[in-house]
DNA sequence: CAGTATCCTGACGGATACTG
DNA sequence: CAGTATCCGTCAGGATACTG
């Protein structure tokens, strides 16, 4: 059972880098965290995500539609209704991503002081590369 | 516990995506996917994945290693022969990482259905239209 | 309200040449 | 071997204007 598992190599990261950019794109993690909780409407994502354009919401949204991600009904009423909500399959990734979720607040520190440290070293080394001169 | 994590949103997000960003690049789930097997050198990694550039795996090395998930040691000899090998913190990431490839291999099928069933809606409806006129 | 359509910019990353 | 330096094309995505 480990086995298919620690087999991912450089076919698998083929479809895993797929869904990756998918959903590390800059606004899709959002939509579907959002979506998550309950059905929105367009206006209401625009309104709660700050910083999107009317574009990319929408190339957003159609991209997780295309996916089977997300679902679109359209209420035909005037002005028109459209309300988005997680499909089934959207919830499943959802609950995948939370480990990485999970992942990032327990070890957002750590990165940060590993970045820190890192900094300061090249720092370090570009002062001392100065003194040789 | 679960309250914590059903609460990510738009604040959580920030932090993840600083995550996704370096995992879900080009060539970093590449190089942590074959560095979580063994130690590896430059050309080594260069070989065993195809397609990337000296300069591109110079790049997501040094990214990889200032956020602490990649060793980089510099053996000094001649000719130079510097190893990369994954950090303690880099091996649980790529735990994490695998709740995503589990997820990507379960749904892959689903994912290329549903676009195909999109894209046949999409033609079928533009074909509709061209009807109406 | 919920979108298209169009234009434009900057960063990502490829190709190439050079180096300790 | 393991890089750095430089140039350059592409394209994701922002701003803006228009529409059923």
């Amino acid at each position: 059972m480990d086995d298919e598992i620690l087999q991912w190599d450089t076919r698998a990261d083929c479809e895993v880098r797929q869904i990756l950019d998918r959903i590390a794109d800059k606004w899709s993690l959002l939509v579907i965290a959002l979506l998550e909780r309950r059905t929105m409407r367009f206006t209401e994502l625009r309104r709660e995500i700050d910083g999107v354009s009317q574009r990319m919401l929408t190339v957003t949204l159609r991209q997780l539609e295309r996916d089977g991600l997300v679902d679109r009904t359209v209420h035909p009423v005037v002005p028109p209704r459209v309300e988005y909500t997680l499909t089934p399959l959207g919830a499943t990734l959802h609950e995948a991503i939370k480990s990485l979720v999970v992942w990032t607040e327990t070890h957002q520190n750590d990165i940060a002081a590993a970045r820190y440290a890192y900094d300061d070293k090249v720092e370090a080394e570009r002062e001392a590369a100065r003194g040789q001169g």
